[in-house]
DNA sequence: ATGCCGTGGAAACCACGA
């Protein structure tokens, strides 16, 4: 079984890219993020003629997010994250679909650092864990997947030493990631590509797609149940070569059924 | 390497992204 998330950056906008990529590689179920669509304005009815059911949670102009499934139907959850009842973000949305339990994030930014948006980017963050925590207590499959906006390790950015004062590599964020994946969690491309350098996103400046000056952003983190399901995993980058691309590249990992 | 591009929404610019 396949799963993917991909920042689209506009489900709109990327609409025809988005089509075009589940019928060239027909994951069983998809994370999106950055859907920057209301509620009533998600392509449902397109989305369904590719042959995927979705829940989406939505919000006008920025984030929202969507968990699609191939001839599945995802069973919902949640869709806020837990912690704080006055975040109105759409970044978080959670279903059970293919057997797994399925978290899709879009994890805040954070830039400019420091200031507001930080320490937001933190507290997100902060609630991450703390519900993660509660996701690897039920001791069934999850995959926690989607935008992360952290560079991990310095394996994961073209030029670190131009991102050490930004809001995706800075130490307080790298932790925060860290500790997260120490819960128990397995960050599943570096487990399989633990030398490679992989990127999942290209800034649509200076070439950066040409030059590979990219980031790896886009993170699969897998509970402890499904690390020995785990065969294969990738980036699909081609498709950030295509017009009217989303600034990220779709990534993927393979479950053994 | 400093939003130089791209998106969405509102208003012929702005917010936001990484």
């Amino acid at each position: 079984m396949r799963i993917a998330t991909y920042n689209v950056n506009g489900v709109n906008g990327r609409l025809p890219v988005l089509l075009r990529w589940l019928d060239e590689t027909k994951p069983d179920v998809v994370c999106l993020q950055e859907l920057k669509a209301p509620q009533e304005k998600f392509p449902e009815q397109a989305i369904k003629d590719a042959g995927y059911n979705a829940i989406w949670h939505g919000q006008k102009s920025w984030n929202g997010v969507a968990i699609l499934g191939r001839g599945l139907q995802p069973e919902e959850v949640r869709r806020v994250l837990p912690g704080d009842p006055e975040d109105e973000h759409s970044r978080y949305i959670e279903a059970h679909v293919g057997g797994l339990l399925v978290g899709c994030l879009y994890l805040p930014n954070g830039n400019p650092a420091p200031g507001p948006k930080l320490d937001y980017k933190l507290g997100w963050f902060k609630r991450l864990t703390a519900h993660a925590k509660t996701l690897l207590e039920l001791k069934e499959p999850v995959v926690l997947t989607g935008d992360y906006n952290v560079m991990p390790t310095e394996l994961d950015v073209y030029k670190p030493e131009n991102w050490v004062n930004d809001a995706l590599f800075l130490p307080e964020v790298r932790t925060a990631f860290k500790n997260l994946v120490a819960q128990g969690w397995t960050d599943a491309l570096r487990k399989l590509h633990p030398d490679e350098k992989i990127y999942t996103f290209w800034d649509y400046f200076r070439n950066a797609y040409e030059r590979n000056a990219g980031l790896r952003i886009d993170h699969f983190l897998l509970s402890p149940q499904l690390d020995k399901r785990l065969i294969a995993a990738g980036v699909d980058r081609n498709v950030r070569g295509w017009e009217k691309s989303s600034d990220h590249g779709p990534v993927w990992i393979e479950l053994k059924d």
